[in-house]
DNA sequence: CCGATACAGTACTGAATCAGTCCGGTTTTG
DNA sequence: CAAAACCGGACTGATTCAGTACTGTATCGG
């Protein structure tokens, strides 16, 4: 289904609500877990890598929490997807490490692979947390061709 | 890391394979086997997926074999993808099946999970099997701003 | 008409990945 | 020092996926 992880879903959702809740302080894990309806554990895990990737803080001990480590439109949503999955890579060919297909040299199509992951890249690098929060400011999304896309003001397509 | 299956990833393989042949009538599984240096019963699943999808026309018996059922032009990668994968679908949220997602009415973000999809979903519509074959049109193809992708031309960036 | 060739469809299996959980540790504050 | 909260790693059950095998059907040549 070419779908990303739950556990990224879930990356995005509590994003969104340490987003929202910008200014009320720290957020802890035990707090978000209750508001996104999620597992503690869970929450847990994930606000850790976030962390870890930078695109969170934290505060440790009693009254402890977390907080964005960045400005919303500053956190770019491909950032988000790569702190829990990795780099982005819809092929082996894509990545920079070599050796990984037996093609190799002759193969016809790594240019291409590339330039198809570094598509998919550019569109989710423009797309930040901050228009994740303020659906309608998407307008600005162009697509390929430079218009907009038909979508975005009436919420849904197809 | 968000990548294609590697099936996927052959048929891609695969369909460039085929689309550089046109013309010289239809290719056996077992030809493209050969080519793709690919083991011919994965190349058999794969040919049989594509045609499902109508990507493909095949023609049995002896002497008989697959060719595109498109002009490479018409074809984009979107399609081949879906074909392999089913619909493209970032996330559950973004399906037009309900009752996945627990938060269903309240969730927050699922509007936004749509556009992110929709996003994808247009800039890999752009992108079609003719543009595989001949790398250097896709100068073509612009970010969202409507700017070029800067890395097109050189065939490489970061 | 018969058999060789190639597509068509299904079913199985071993491996790899993933979500989710648990547990023990460290830091801070009252 | 005890409670609250973060920190880190490790484990497990389930799910998904790649790859393979086997049987069936269509077409053509002789």
């Amino acid at each position: 289904m070419v779908r990303l992880g739950r556990l990224t879903d879930y990356a995005l959702v509590l994003m969104t609500c340490i987003a929202r809740g910008e200014g009320s302080s720290l957020r802890t894990a035990r707090d978000l877990a209750k508001e996104s309806k999620l597992p503690l554990a869970t929450v847990s895990k994930i606000l850790k890598e976030l962390l870890q990737s930078g695109l969170l803080t934290s505060q440790r001990g009693i009254h402890g929490g977390y907080v964005l480590a960045k400005n919303p439109h500053e956190i770019s949503v491909l950032e988000m997807i790569a702190a829990m999955e990795g780099p982005l890579a819809l092929t082996d060919c894509s990545t920079d490490v070599t050796g990984l297909c037996n093609l190799e040299s002759c193969c016809p199509i790594k240019t291409n692979q590339q330039i198809i992951n570094q598509a998919v890249r550019g569109v989710l690098g423009k797309v930040t947390l901050s228009d994740l929060i303020q659906p309608l400011h998407l307008t600005a999304i162009r697509d390929a061709n430079g218009k907009v896309l038909p979508m975005i003001a009436s919420g849904r397509v197809q």
